[in-house]
This record gives C-alpha cells, sequence and structure tokens, in this order.
DNA sequence: GTGTTTGCAAAGTGTTTGCAATTTA
DNA sequence: TAAATTGCAAACACTTTGCAAACAC
C-alpha cells in the first residue's frame, strides 16, 4: 500500500503547487495501480467523486503531468490522447473493440535492429502497439 | 515506371467507380513513388495540380482506399490521421518537429516475442514509430 | 433512368485559449 | 499581496454528415 501522501510528493517532486484540483487529480492516478486514461475518463471519475474540476484543469494536469514526468502520453487511437501513469520503458496491447489500452511489459518483448535515423537525428523513444480485436 | 492506367487499375481492383476525383487522387497517390499524406496535403496537392476537388471528397476517398486495401492508416499524431500508400508490413520513423513520417522495410526491424493476447483475441497489427528529433 | 458520388455548409468531437475570479504561498 | 491556478465559454482544428445537384453506367 502506498501512503497517503504520495500523491503530494509526486506533485513536490514535479514542482507543482499542490493546488486542490491537482492533488485531488494525482491521487486518483497514482495511489493505486497504474493505469491509462483519458482527459473524459479522468474527469469523469473526478466527478464520480465529487471532486469539482473543469473539464480545462484536467487538460492542464495532464499536461503539466506530462511535461514533468509523472505521465506519459500514449499515441494509439487518431482521436483521442491516451495517458499512462506507468512512465517506465513498456509498450501496449490496443484492444481495438472498446479502446482499452494494457501494458506488455518490457523485458517481454524487444524490437530488435532498430537502424540508425538519419544523420543530425537521435531517437527519442520506441513505441510498440499491438492491436487486437476479437477473434472470428 | 508505373503505366499510365495503374491508378484506374487500383480503382477497379477496389470496385471503386472510377470518378474524375477518385482517379485524380488515385494518380497523385499511386503514380509514383510510395508516400505518407493527409487529408489537408493531399487536398492542397489537388488544388496545386488544378484538380478541383473537396476537402470532404478527399476524407471520403481516404477512407474508401483504406477500407478497400489500397491505402493503410498509421497513427502517430493524436491530432492528425496520416496514410501510406505503402501497405505491406513495415514500420515507421517519425520526425516530430516537422512531422513527416520515413519507411523502415520490414526485414530491418523486428519485434521479438510478441506476446500471446488476452484470451479471444487476436492480433491485428503490430506497430512500431520510432520516433526521433534532432540531435542537440 | 437509376443509383452513386460530389460539394457545400452545418454539425460534431476532442482540445486549447483568453480572461476575470479565486486560491496559494 | 503578488503570482499562480481555476472555471467558464468561446475559439480551434480536424473530421463527419445531410442533402440537393451532378455524374457514371
Amino acid at each position: 500500500m502506498r501512503p497517503y501522501s504520495h500523491a503530494l510528493e509526486k506533485l513536490r517532486a514535479a514542482g507543482l503547487r499542490p493546488t486542490r484540483q491537482r492533488l485531488a487529480l494525482a491521487k486518483l492516478l497514482f495511489e493505486g495501480e497504474d493505469r491509462h486514461i483519458t482527459a473524459e475518463s479522468l474527469h469523469g471519475e473526478a466527478l464520480d467523486n465529487n471532486i469539482r474540476v473543469s473539464l480545462a484543469t484536467v487538460y492542464n494536469a495532464l499536461h503539466q503531468f506530462t511535461d514533468s514526468g509523472l505521465l506519459r502520453e500514449i499515441v494509439v487511437d487518431a482521436s483521442r490522447s491516451y495517458f499512462d501513469t506507468n512512465t517506465s520503458d513498456h509498450h501496449h496491447f490496443f484492444f481495438e473493440h472498446n479502446g482499452e489500452l494494457m501494458d506488455i511489459p518490457g523485458e517481454n518483448m524487444l524490437v530488435c535492429d532498430v537502424p540508425e535515423p538519419p544523420a543530425g537525428m537521435t531517437i527519442n523513444r520506441v513505441d510498440v502497439v499491438v492491436r487486437v480485436r476479437q477473434a472470428a
């Protein structure tokens, strides 16, 4: 079990003022299992927990958390932005029928022979998305 | 060099009526090197070539071409849809500073030990995106 | 002729922004 | 109290849709 102040520590470490809204969102995000969320899903969850926070503030917080390394953005769907509380090196299953993501631990899958990028470029990240659907 | 009628053959094979707009777009897309495009970029290119076509029709055509296997959609950026005329199995470099894509031939890079998907699911596709940026 | 396709403009969706009011330190 | 943050509503970018006019077969 993580300590009650985990969310607060995360905000402090990121240099973000622990406002009521940011602290409440950080608790939802970081005081449990790792998770995948969208702005809408986190906003809905906040409302369900009687946390008054606007959608704009959720967007702001997600970007601030991402910029400071607390979250990682995952691009799997052209119409929505996903965020992952697990910022370590790993990849994903993407379930196309319901839009859900599932982690694939880093050691279980490797990308071999990643080619050199063109001159003057460096690799920022290698993302693997395994798109799955219901078997016929 | 590909024959002049390549675009027409592609449309026929896909069972799409070769209208003036579809034929013109297919020529831009399929009578040259493989390429990566967005709806806006293809629309702009059509206008530059004095092809009168609306943006809505470009969107329609891109989806029809994708549904019939002439194009492949690539998800690398949450705010835009990209399409690739190369429908064979391969992966991509994505240049974050300008939004461009570059193919990585399939044989040059492999994903090892792709895990079994959860029960009842089958793998639809494995996408690898190597995100690169300008070296410091 | 008959069904398909197009273009337009309006609507839709997810996201961002400007700014006054509020909150934090 | 000074600076940062919030909430709202408007603005945005990209994409989709409804429908009458134009087109393909």
